[in-house]
DNA sequence: CAGAGTTATGTAACCAGTTACATACGGTCT
DNA sequence: AGACCGTATGTAACTGGTTACATAACTCTG
């Protein structure tokens, strides 16, 4: 046996060769079978087999114009909501025999465009984004390649591309009466950061603009368990009042709950504590936690069926606004009559 | 102006014939730009602005034979850990200008050889997977490809391909030592499927060979909150002799400690509760837990920079073992005395 | 059995880049 | 002036596939 030369990878015309056809067979072998005679068939799929041939993605992405690349970019991955919906979107995506290549952007415009250049640069043909508010020249690019691209997290009909995502004024209006419904007048509103975050702005608009009449405070911290925690520690400390407590994240209501219980208030009875999102851990919690679903894997589908339409067929897709919906649990209650 | 075409892409040719110049001496101005004279080289510029001119990833990868695209194959991304080790990944990726496709495999070998030739067959230069047992077919296919690829989760020096991961054997020993060492000598293991898991199974046996005095009953779950709760149902009931919990991850000792303190068990005097994994999350709960810190987002790290060299550079990265190390908290105590 | 229609296959152009090699030009040295 | 050199640029071959078109062989029909 002769294993002397390198063995580079085999080409159409070293099958070609090998079979005794030419290079158009073969590739019809590949992709219109039925084109093809039995026999002949048969003799080049077999020497498709022994010399490992694998067509190159690079050259069928040449002729076709096709790479079957999708980019998602979100703020990070590292965050249960955008994990969740990423599983979502890589299962359904695969499904439609397209790739995902994620990028996070940490809620930075500039990160956004640099990365969304280089899923251009490698071939993607569509896009995922978090929200409706990007740089002009994030829009332009867009624009001008004439780029498939869905936003998330974000309903908005009409806008500019298509949304696949929850009406956060919604949404948030559902948590506010809910806790007002129990009689709440004093709330105060944990929410992450507002710089280059659209669907949290989006939910501090809807809010101001209630005509419940309660009163309100905010409070702003990242969003992890951490920006929870010292969230509760300000508004003990700033507005021992509040005894509704809305965050706009799972986590962050989370945070809020272990370090309201650390300071010794009984949840729900000194203090209701609510969530936004409907992450499965939510319920375990003690008590469970109250919360708004927002069907986040439901959107990953939702988005990955929007752009592979779009991708593959050429249809852009309609708005897909996904609901809001109460879930009432342990850790929401009748506000205690002021002593 | 006559917007009467539907403006394909410009490509080099039109870009040259614009400039006047030859495709060459484009080509020079995006790859080798001091070898073109200064005056042609802003002429060249220009018009590659003006014509929007974008080159092709696929033309680029037919000629270089690189995509810059690597693939990670995980059991899923809706888990905390996947997605802060994916998180860890792609940004040491980012810097080195590749590009991370992510692929779920369910722990299913099947899906994850036809996920494995999904991404060969858009190019991918690397790949990561999950632990160091892989269907033959899929260890085949790797070695005949002489395909870069990193396991992880398991540090195996001297394995297949690299590992870069923590030494399941030590960590779970750590554990194990712990709750011994504050006295339990009725341990409950809760794990998550052994099936196609060996991660766990590497796990398991380093817990069956213990020299330790120790009584240990087994409760599998998926790994999952519920799982947890579960496993902490099953222990009560089979085996309410013990007080020492050791969970192979922090998910399943999350809904452990829920559970158990629905159950109105006091944790840690009654009984001693321990996860694995290190998730910023456990810091925060009440009790907070004791846990084996597994440096996740390290291994991400880590991992993309062994894989960036071996594509980049062509070096094979030497394994990179992680350090486990126990990070004592509220959840385990000291073993009460029997009554 | 000629003419038409079907089927199987080959030839060569094409996609959009990169690059080896050739050439033209201007300046320096002898 | 002629040889020599470096720089700037062009020509055309090449990467690895797809596919329009040509052709050859075979079957069917009148």
């Amino acid at each position: 046996m002769n294993n002397a030369e390198p063995s580079k990878r085999a080409n159409l015309r070293d099958v070609a060769k090998a079979a005794g056809v030419s290079v158009a067979t073969v590739s019809r072998v590949m992709n219109t079978p039925k084109q093809v005679a039995e026999t002949t068939r048969e003799r080049v799929q077999q020497v498709i087999e022994d010399l490992r041939f694998r067509p190159s993605a690079a050259a069928r992405a040449i002729n076709s114009g096709r790479t079957r690349i999708v980019g998602a970019l979100t703020p990070t991955m590292d965050n249960a909501i955008f994990a969740r919906f990423l599983d979502g979107l890589e299962g359904k995506l695969a499904a439609a025999d397209l790739s995902l290549v994620v990028s996070a952007t940490d809620d930075d415009p500039i990160v956004e465009l640099r990365k969304a250049k280089e899923l251009l640069n490698i071939g993607a043909e569509g896009l995922v984004v978090s929200g409706v508010t990007h740089s002009p020249e994030f829009l332009s690019l867009i624009e001008r390649e004439r780029l498939p691209i869905v936003a998330i997290s974000y309903a908005q009909p009409g806008f500019t591309f298509p949304t696949v995502g929850y009406d956060n004024a919604e949404a948030v209006t559902m948590a506010l009466s809910h806790l007002f419904d129990l009689g709440h007048r004093d709330i105060a509103i944990i929410h992450g950061l507002t710089l280059n975050n659209d669907r949290t702005r989006a939910r501090l608009e809807a809010i101001a603009e209630t005509a419940l009449p309660v009163r309100l405070s905010y409070f702003e911290e990242p969003i992890d368990v951490e920006g929870g925690c010292r969230a509760v520690q300000r508004v003990r400390q700033s507005h021992p009042e509040c005894t509704g407590y809305l965050c706009f994240s799972d986590v962050l209501a989370m945070g809020a709950l272990f370090e309201a219980q650390r300071q010794g208030l009984s949840i729900p009875r000194e203090v209701s504590i609510m969530g936004m999102e409907g992450l499965p851990l939510t319920e375990h919690l003690s008590p469970s936690l109250t919360t708004i679903d927002l069907s986040v894997y439901e959107m990953g589908v939702g988005t990955a069926e929007a752009l592979a339409r779009w991708v593959n067929e050429g249809v852009r897709p309609a708005d897909h606004r996904l609901p809001a919906r109460l879930i009432k649990r342990g850790s929401t209650d009748r506000a205690r009559v002021q002593p």
